[in-house]
DNA sequence: GTATTCCTGTACGCGACGTCCATGAACTAC
DNA sequence: GTAGTTCATGGACGTCGCGTACAGGAATAC
């Protein structure tokens, strides 16, 4: 996957080398891992890919931009998004399978994007459409049928509900005052679908 | 507010100048306002406070220290955490405090600090202890004394339900796919309350 | 072949980093 | 007072990454 290249089919001149392109993936995907975003610099992946800067800014416009698709090169996400029909089952199953996204080297690197995002627009830009989009759509999907079939509330908020399950697995991934458990997917869809008010 | 420096009280020699230490909150405070977390370098700091880079280094480790003392200079939160009694008024209370702090500059601001903090551990604990816990330990005694009165279930995990009220806030600040409408307090307290399924 | 587009190597100016040094200023202890 | 200690200043330094420029060669379409 890639969010910011042009096609290029049946275009004049010398075509992008493709040797290149993924000589920069492979070496700034090398690199996010070795010593996370901030060993990522053009130079380096330059240098560890043996290819001129002038190419790196020629296809990509920031250093983020690079990153992110060497995470995608490299973070390819495998897994499909779960709809059987069991709200609960289905939510949990996203929140885990992000959950599992974030463990060791790849979270940490999500991280450091996100960070990264926030003083970097075409970043911020990649990360809505390419990552957040995507699962958000997804799960969106697994609310509105719910909500049809009449076992969720029909004035909920889904954007906000997502926020409710999606935004607590952020929030301790970038402040780090609480670890990303397994069992963390179970509590916030339980929380949320049947309150924490006693009955 | 100040979250690095000694108390120096009673030491020897020539005492810190205070004179030194506000003119460099304050140029770093004007720097954020103006170009964000970019702007103030330490060299930018320097320069506009008419303080030499080495008083700098002497007192604050890193960027991301000198500016988040800045933060706390400049936006000191004055409203104390609501604690009347109200469960959903107290919490509602508390989120819309931290929405509104987030309206405007200093969102923006934290919003960066939270990105800078992603590769900065000395700023990540700053955040942590001096901005997150205490709003952290106002809403566990919130919810603790509600769980004493019965109206929460006991069985609750209070971590986990704040990250569902204040996670969905940071999230939107730092991934900026929703806006953070003052309503937001609202309707994320009551999915929580209440459950989103149907009755 | 020609035009066009891409890749490479080298080099440059810029800004920020973090540190060093020598000097002077301000305070405490005696 | 004097000595000892700590702080602040200015200038300078080497390093790094940035983004750009230029000239040359390579690969394609027509």
């Amino acid at each position: 996957m890639t969010t910011v290249d042009p096609p290029a089919v049946g275009r004049l001149g010398r075509p992008r080398s493709e040797r290149a392109r993924l000589a920069v993936l492979e070496a700034a995907a090398d690199l996010l891992d070795e010593g996370g975003l901030g060993a990522a610099s053009i130079e380096a992946i330059a240098g560890r890919a043996g290819v001129s800067k002038v190419t790196i800014y020629k296809w990509w416009p920031t250093r983020g931009a690079v990153a992110i698709d060497a995470y995608f090169h490299r973070y390819r996400q495998t897994g499909t998004f779960a709809d059987t029909g069991d709200v609960r089952a289905d939510l949990t199953a996203q929140i885990r399978v992000l959950l599992r996204a974030f463990r060791g080297r790849a979270g940490r690197i999500m991280a450091e994007l996100i960070g990264q995002a926030q003083s970097d627009a075409v970043l911020a830009d990649a990360l809505r459409t390419h990552w957040i989009g995507p699962r958000r759509t997804a799960t969106a999907a697994v609310l509105q049928r719910a909500v049809d079939r009449g076992e969720l509330r029909p004035d909920i908020d889904i954007a906000t509900v997502m926020d409710q399950l999606y935004g607590p697995v952020y929030y301790r991934l970038t402040m780090g005052h609480e670890a990303l458990t397994p069992v963390l997917a179970d509590t916030l869809v339980t929380s949320l679908l049947d309150g924490i008010r006693a009955r």
